[in-house]
DNA sequence: CGAATCTTTGAACTGAGTCAATTAAAGTGG
DNA sequence: CCACTTTAATTGACTCAGTTCAAAGATTCG
């Protein structure tokens, strides 16, 4: 909730300096390494840290800079009338925050640190005024922008899926994506949210995820050691994720539960019996 | 499929001069009229016909172009590996298409005519370097990536919900808003897309989409003749679109089905009654 | 070390998906 | 303009995946 507006000093601790960074590192952290110059590198921006919990934006709230995430992580939620928290997405290492604000000079979703964060606040007037000189900065916001949109469409993607399954295991293959696209392991992935983060997400109940989460395991598909989640058989679970709205689901995928059977403990492969008995 | 890349002359007839519009003109349909101004009156488009059915973008497609939808409306598609074409969203007069293309230069969706319809095509390249002069087309471009980020919010909230009828219903009334914001009316609406596309959209099976409709119907809080819908309780329907995972969605509902009982038909009336009475 | 939150698991019920069949609408071509 | 085909929409019956409710572990955090 605390959403501290005054220039920060690091590890909230007054009198010392401030952590800085430029121009040129915000480009190679959010993926344009080669658009960095000599301009760029004269340009300073402070850096803002955010505790495990607290909000780095409130619904609502008028929209005056951007955020880059340049450690930890976020949830991007948007929180109905009913009280209900939607998670629209999450945001790791390199990704923008705030983009939606673009649109009505207004945030239309909140953004809430999944542990301690550190953020890079750019102040849109700044940009603006910025980007004239240094076009740069004007790649930097249109190509950010366009990120965005592509992921939200995979978040549609996600959630378009018939079951819940399908959704669960998109989900872990697009988080493991963007891990390796960092440069760590896409195979041994350290879960920043909770169950109940990942259900809203996907449009499910959190049980439902659990549930899931074991029953990949069962099939040894992934490993579950409560945050932690390896891919075991990261091309098994591409077969499982095609599966699609329409076409005969459930024989796909008792194909996919039998090439694996060598593999699957019993009670997985009973599952995967019966409906092909069907 | 087809998807001609030769400036196309009205109605298809060559020879006939090709109609134009202004960059002023681009601005006011988009929305920000204030924006006109004599130097964005110098700057000409031509504009583009697009049959019902054809594809104005295919995915894949290098990223050359935005466009303006000034007349019609399209789907926007994300087709997998199995064929099966997910329905990203709708377009209609004022949006912009291609937005996705904006961060790897290349189209990650395509878009389809769902009528005969009109659009401007606005070369990036020449967007760009205009807009160094015009900053309306700057503003414009950033304006319409905040927008597109939104829209794809809203249609995550439509996809999360917890009921197909709650998906249906906020469906109705995000479609409802988005006309009444062009002037047309936001209770009578031509629907331009097939249940099939609505399905796709919400994630949900199209016989359902096809069952909601009817149950809203009888219920009396719309009227449904083919693609013609008529919102006749709009209040009605936004309590029941309020209706979210986890707390208690039944009992709501049976709140809402009860305070319209009056209005409402025999057979929907005892799914009411019965869903109360338990 | 206790409180709170998160996670897992079980049991029961039901909403919505699938399959199937009919009706309606929209093209198509003679 | 009217048969004919094709595609869209509706409706019914049946079944199961996933939600809900409940309760027991696990983990985190003051």
């Amino acid at each position: 909730m605390t959403c501290t507006t005054a220039p920060l000093t690091f590890a909230g601790r007054p009198g010392i300096a401030e952590v800085r960074c430029t121009a040129s590192d915000v480009l190679r952290w959010f993926g344009l390494p080669e658009l960095a110059s000599a301009a760029t590198e004269r340009i300073g921006y402070p850096m803002r840290r955010v505790h495990a919990g607290s909000s780095l934006l409130i619904e609502g709230q008028p929209f005056e800079r951007l955020h880059l995430v340049s450690g930890g992580s976020f949830k991007c939620v948007q929180t109905d009338s009913e009280g209900y928290e939607q998670v629209l997405g999450f945001a790791i290492r390199g990704d923008l925050i705030g983009l939606d604000g673009l649109g009505q000079g207004r945030h239309h979703s909140g953004a809430v640190a999944l542990e301690d964060s550190t953020v890079v606040p750019l102040p849109m007037r700044e940009l603006l005024a910025t980007s004239h000189e240094v076009s740069a900065l004007e790649t930097l916001l249109l190509h950010a922008a366009g990120v965005e949109v592509s992921r939200r469409s995979d978040s549609q993607y996600l959630m378009a899926a018939p079951s819940s399954e399908v959704r669960v295991t998109r989900f872990l293959l697009q988080f493991a994506q963007r891990q390796a696209a960092l440069g760590y392991s896409g195979r041994r992935l350290r879960m920043c949210m909770t169950r109940r983060d990942i259900a809203s997400h996907l449009g499910v109940a959190h049980e439902t995820v659990s549930r899931v989460l074991t029953a990949l395991a069962q099939d040894g598909y992934i490993t579950v050691s409560n945050r932690d989640i390896e891919l075991l058989d990261p091309s098994a679970l591409n077969e499982l994720q095609r599966v699609t709205r329409g076409r005969h689901a459930r024989e796909r995928h008792a194909d996919v539960a039998r090439q694996t059977t060598g593999a699957a403990p019993v009670k997985r492969a009973q599952t995967a019996a019966r409906v092909t008995l069907q």
